[in-house]
DNA sequence: ATGGTGGTCCTACCA
């Protein structure tokens, strides 16, 4: 069987409800994932998505920001929501998936702060934040050994790790997203798992690849100044059944469009 | 070097 999975950070799922519908109906992912859903858990349009399909749902929101949700054609077990850095902030849920009989994965979903616009922890408490959460997620992943056995990391990490997962690596230095000291936080959630990064998996790191173009920008696709914030992780156990990624760039062009768009992975088993 | 747009929910805050 191939199982698609699909994360999206949407910008509000209420305002978006169309669009993801739209890509619902055209990709067809078995589970998606989405963040800044922007939503209390009961305003959550958990109908429209049974409606196309989805009838398994998890949400974890919060009034006016942030919010993670799973929705699935597959059932899932255990639904786990983790605070981190004691703030009560809705940036994580995970579920398990049993795409076989003998085989359990957890499927993590978070959402990192973006860490404001000042590069310094001192000066900026938002940058002490995305900073301190980064290492709590390291830890956890260490301590509880997420990645010892089927486990996917997904989400809008708020960080473009490398040269080319920006339009500038040296304009961006500087720029919270991609800052030296951020990019190696990142590195230490990733070497703590170990993780394999789904996307570029099937992208040289001599090309570039974008997930995000800020609605700043006159004209996205002429100026192209992307970023690629949203990333699918895997435990090494799941790689060998990684069969493809996608990343639906012409999203970013509809009516009414979210900043990021939709990136997915298949696996086979 | 600066300011540019878009979300929530009514006033600023966040991205």
């Amino acid at each position: 069987m191939r199982l698609t999975l699909a994360s999206w950070n949407i910008n509000s799922v209420r305002l978006r409800i169309g669009l993801l519908a739209k890509f619902l109906a055209s990709h067809a992912p078995d589970v998606i994932c989405l963040q800044e859903t922007k939503c209390r858990d009961g305003e959550f349009p958990a109908s429209a998505l049974r409606k196309l399909g989805y009838d398994h749902i998890a949400v974890n929101g919060q009034k006016g920001y942030h919010g993670v949700a799973v929705a699935s054609k597959l059932p899932f077990a255990t639904i786990e929501k983790r605070g981190f850095c004691d703030k009560g902030d809705a940036r994580h849920i995970s579920v398990i998936l049993r795409p076989l009989k003998d085989r359990e994965i957890a499927l993590h979903n978070f959402y990192v702060p973006a860490g404001g616009d000042e590069p310094d922890p001192d000066a900026n408490p938002k940058f002490a934040h995305k900073l301190a959460f980064l290492d709590e997620m390291a830890d956890w992943i260490r301590t509880d050994k997420i990645a010892g056995s089927d486990a996917i990391m997904l989400g809008d990490l708020n960080i473009a790790p490398l040269e080319t997962d920006v339009w500038n690596h040296k304009a961006l230095l500087k720029v919270v997203s991609h800052t030296p000291i951020e990019v190696e936080r990142l590195g230490k959630v990733f070497d703590a798992g170990p993780w394999v990064d789904a996307l570029r998996r099937y992208v040289p790191l001599s090309e570039k690849l974008y997930t995000w173009w800020s609605y700043r920008a006159p004209d996205w696709a002429k100026s192209n100044k992307g970023r690629r914030l949203d990333h699918i992780w895997l435990s090494e156990s799941l790689s060998s059944n990684l069969s493809g990624m996608k990343v639906l760039r012409e999203s970013r062009g509809w009516e009414r469009p979210s900043d990021h768009v939709p990136v997915m992975a298949h696996l086979d088993f």
